[in-house]
DNA sequence: CGCATACAGTTGCGCGTATAACTAATGATT
DNA sequence: AATCATTAGTTATACGCGCAACTGTATGCG
């Protein structure tokens, strides 16, 4: 065929760098992540993920929805975590008033003593893993380059 | 603890927004080229990414360990999966002279011509629904920060 | 030469997620 | 008030991945 494989012409403009960079480093640093908070708390990391999510939301609450939207799962598989999550006592459901369909997601004393012990340890493996990797300046850059894809928390205070 | 890192010692340094930035920017870019490899082509990412390794691999044809060292998945969901794009006829498994633990994945033609029909809008998802989003100069940052966490292919020519 | 160790890849199993269909409540339209 | 469309969330099913144990081959060592 008429393409030359090798050449880096044709296969890889330079964007296309920055996203299989963002590919690669996605890919690592989740791993690490995910062995040490397997490892030193017992605990997934989309369990850590909602907890957080949680622990920075005020009263620690958060419909369904919410927490869908901003996380990397979708709705259906958020239903059965949050499950898990509450068999385990981390957090709890509870009506809404004024809203029969929602339901919130708390945060329990238990599940925040939870977060607050895997946090610290979590930073320091996102330090390692990542941002290790780069000087200051180019971590300040990746974060403003990518800053347009986090999804906001526009919470009403 | 030893290091108190340029002023924010709060829940986010900088750093870490960094690190947002990529798991953001990288789930909600796989969804997109999800969404358009399955409608467009009914080609699962992890196909279109290995059937892109072969394709820009000398003689189209990798052994099982480097597919899985470069990849994103580990070896024992890429027996399966090479397994499953095997009975789709666009690779084929091959002995490896001299080393009979050994096994090459080759890319058949039907593999290379899938492949071929799919990358341009591949890159054209990826295109808009990442590097749009940024400037020129930003996505050249973004690549140069995280190049270290890709593994670079050594292949000797 | 015979046994132990390391390596390449595959298989059994369990778990977690996505897709789609479903229940229930809300809101809009008439 | 009755109906239709929309929204919130759950459930049924299937599929893909990772972990750990297993087969078979290569290599090291006494």
């Amino acid at each position: 065929m008429p393409n030359n494989i090798s050449g880096s012409s044709k296969s890889s403009p330079e964007w296309f760098d920055a996203w299989r960079g963002v590919l690669f480093a996605h890919g690592q640093v989740i791993r690490e992540i995910e062995k040490y908070l397997q490892a030193e708390h017992q605990l997934p990391l989309s369990w850590f993920d909602v907890l957080g999510r949680l622990a920075s939301a005020p009263s620690a609450r958060l419909r369904m929805s919410e927490l869908s939207e901003a996380a990397l799962f979708t709705r259906s598989g958020l239903t059965r975590l949050v499950d898990r999550i509450g068999e385990a006592g981390l957090v709890r459901r509870e009506r809404i008033a004024g809203d029969r369909r929602g339901v919130s997601v708390v945060l329990t004393p238990a599940g925040r003593e939870k977060f607050e012990q895997a946090f610290e340890g979590h930073r320091a493996t996102v330090e390692q893993a990542f941002s290790s990797k780069m000087s200051p300046r180019q971590w300040r850059q990746v974060g403003k380059a990518l800053e347009c894809f986090i999804r906001k928390r526009v919470l009403t205070g």
